[in-house]
DNA sequence: GGCTTGTTCTATTTGATATAGAATAATCTC
DNA sequence: GAGATTATTCTATATCAAATAGAACAAGCC
């Protein structure tokens, strides 16, 4: 499993890995059981500090993607399958959008208020 | 027209500013072509800074949900329209991801990477 | 001309980001 | 059980973005 990052980008290098690896569970390309590679390979790998890989990892766990414990590493949680069988749905959403044309932020904005609210 | 704000919140005062009209438009209690408050009265009225009103009627613009100009103030756009048909859509896949026990903030983030992908 | 309104400029405070080192505790392997 | 592995926690620090703030400016309106 590669977890990337764009270097140009301005997003912040946490949230990057975050992205990489929430988008291969979505894809499918990560399944329940599956293990992350350990931090400190991440952090070897991308020449970025073991902490952000970390802080990265404890996002996807706050999110309920994976499953963390000391001296096992982080695993990819149930929550996958769910997100594989909502993504058709999002990505019809977002095509709705476009097609409306409402901007990406707006949707984006919008969906969040949504999701948290009561 | 009432803008509201949660002093309670941690979610920075602008993204609520933006967050209470955002809501207003999708729920179809602004309408195309609508003025908003000017900032200087919203920010008197929530005892703000200006500059935090203006940044909050910035982000909507760049949304494409707000039209400004000096002298003007604020007036909703078009998108508006768009916005209150896409709600449905948005009030579905939120309930689903629900119902799959699919964590907010991972729909959200998700939404967010497919939105600004490709 | 005078008022209103967003825009721009400069400045400051606060918080997030990223890095770093070190100690700790749970888990696995042999 | 011994040792290695791995995330967790703590302290610390440098840098950058977010947020707030005051004042002057320029476009639009009556």
């Amino acid at each position: 499993m590669l977890v990337r990052i764009e270097p140009t980008s301005d997003a912040p290098l946490f949230e990057q890995i975050a992205a990489s690896i929430r988008s291969d569970a979505a894809a499918g390309r990560l399944r329940a059981g599956d293990r992350l590679p350990t931090a400190r390979d991440v952090a070897a790998a991308l020449d970025v500090n073991l902490h952000t890989v970390l802080r990265a990892y404890q996002d996807l766990r706050d999110e309920g993607l994976v499953d963390m414990r000391r001296g096992r590493g982080a695993i990819i949680t149930d929550a996958v399958v769910a997100l594989a069988d909502l993504r058709n749905e999002i990505d019809e959403l977002v095509a709705r959008s476009r097609h409306l044309g409402v901007s990406p932020e707006l949707l984006t904005s919008l969906v969040k208020e949504i999701a948290h609210d009561r």
